[in-house]
RNA sequence: GCUUCUGUAGCUCAGUCGGUAGAGCAGAGGACUGAAAAUCCUCGUGUCGUUGGUUCGAUUCCGACCGGAAGCA
């Protein structure tokens, strides 16, 4: 019974690389909807340090999973936006539109197309609240062996210092008795529901793409992000502070340091993140690259893409 | 002008009671399955300001010179 798949177009690359207008470009070109796959373009009142496409920039193309959340909702998780990410997809389809997924967070992207199943090990508060207190008690080494011991595979992976992951490998275990390991081979055995093309926006020059986001940022500063970091760390708290632009501006924001090495530290962790996300997406063999400094205007990079499209064969 | 500090990795600084040196940050590479703009791992040779002297041996001690900072008149 194999059931014909979705056609899925994603969009993947560093902050600052374009994706945005590359999206609504081939939506306008292809009669496409955006899906968003950002962890923090969810939040509203984060416009200016997400940077949020406004709606004349959207140039009538509707965009989804953008700007629905209040900032101070901590419950989200990748899980939850699967499940709305992927029913986005499919009511696009299902208004015989293309959906196009696209964003900066790797893990989003991969949770839709590889259709990750959180639910298949969901997690329990009590188990981890009391995992918490004892790796508070007993430090992150000994939390590391319990799990060696309970999922070695996934242990072998995990460095002890990544209490995180370690904590959450021994929740699921707990829950359900069965290694998280295990739980991820079965994910990965499953297909992707979607027949994917993938394009990547990357530069061959770092220092370009660096140069960029300097860019970006300074403009960033110009409108307005200083109120908008005073006000959301003011009014809300959580996963929004986490935000890149926020967080780096605080001491500022306190008195407790002129602005100038603010501004350096925000572009320095945004070109790290960069870093991160080319690490990421440049693992997936899917993806194909589009260079962007190999494009003396953006045009050209706008058809050759539409070419990649083309020849994927999901239209 | 005098006095006192100070000059070590791209940056901020440790250190060597004389045997040519190491952290944090940056940078590079990597990981990533319910916080992911988060979290985590790996990678450190640089005329130890210049130049004389003492010494088997000086980045380390002494002198001069050249930068920088503070205090004094």
């Amino acid at each position: 019974m194999a059931q014909k798949k979705i056609p899925l177009l994603v969009i993947a690359g560093p902050t600052a690389s374009g994706k945005t207008k590359l999206a609504i470009e081939l939506a306008k070109a292809f009669h496409g909807e955006v899906v968003s796959a950002d962890s923090m373009q969810i939040y509203r009142h984060m416009e200016i340090a997400t940077a949020k496409p406004a709606k004349e920039e959207m140039d009538g193309i509707p965009h989804h999973l953008l700007d629905f959340l209040e900032p101070d909702n901590a419950a989200f998780s990748v899980a939850d936006y699967t499940h709305l990410a992927q029913d986005a997809i499919a009511e696009i389809m299902e208004r015989g539109k293309l959906p196009v997924l696209c964003g900066g967070t790797g893990l989003y992207i991969q949770s839709v197309i590889d259709n990750l199943d959180f639910d298949g090990f969901s997690g329990d508060s009590e188990i981890r609240q009391r995992l918490q207190k004892d790796a508070e008690a007993l430090g992150s080494e000994t939390m590391w062996k319990r799990l060696a011991e309970a999922d070695p595979e996934l242990a072998q992976k995990l460095h002890p210092n990544n209490l995180g992951r370690v904590l959450r490998a021994l929740e699921v275990y707990e829950a359900t008795g069965i290694p998280m390991s295990i739980h991820q081979q079965r994910a990965k055995s499953q297909p992707s529901p979607y027949q994917l093309c993938m394009l990547g926006l990357r530069y061959q020059k770092r220092e370009l793409l660096y140069e960029r986001i300097n860019q970006r940022v300074d403009r960033m500063l110009e409108q307005g992000l200083l109120q908008e970091a005073q006000k959301i760390i003011s009014v809300y708290g959580g996963t929004a502070c986490q935000a890149i632009g926020y967080k780096e501006l605080l001491p500022y924001l306190q008195g407790e340091s002129p602005l100038e090495p603010c501004i350096e530290k925000l572009k320095q962790a945004t070109r790290n993140y960069a870093k991160r996300q080319l690490c990421w997406f440049g693992r997936d063999k899917r993806i194909q690259w589009i260079c962007v400094d190999e494009y003396e205007n953006p045009h050209e990079l706008f058809t050759d893409a539409q070419i990649l499209v083309h020849k994927s064969g999901i239209i």
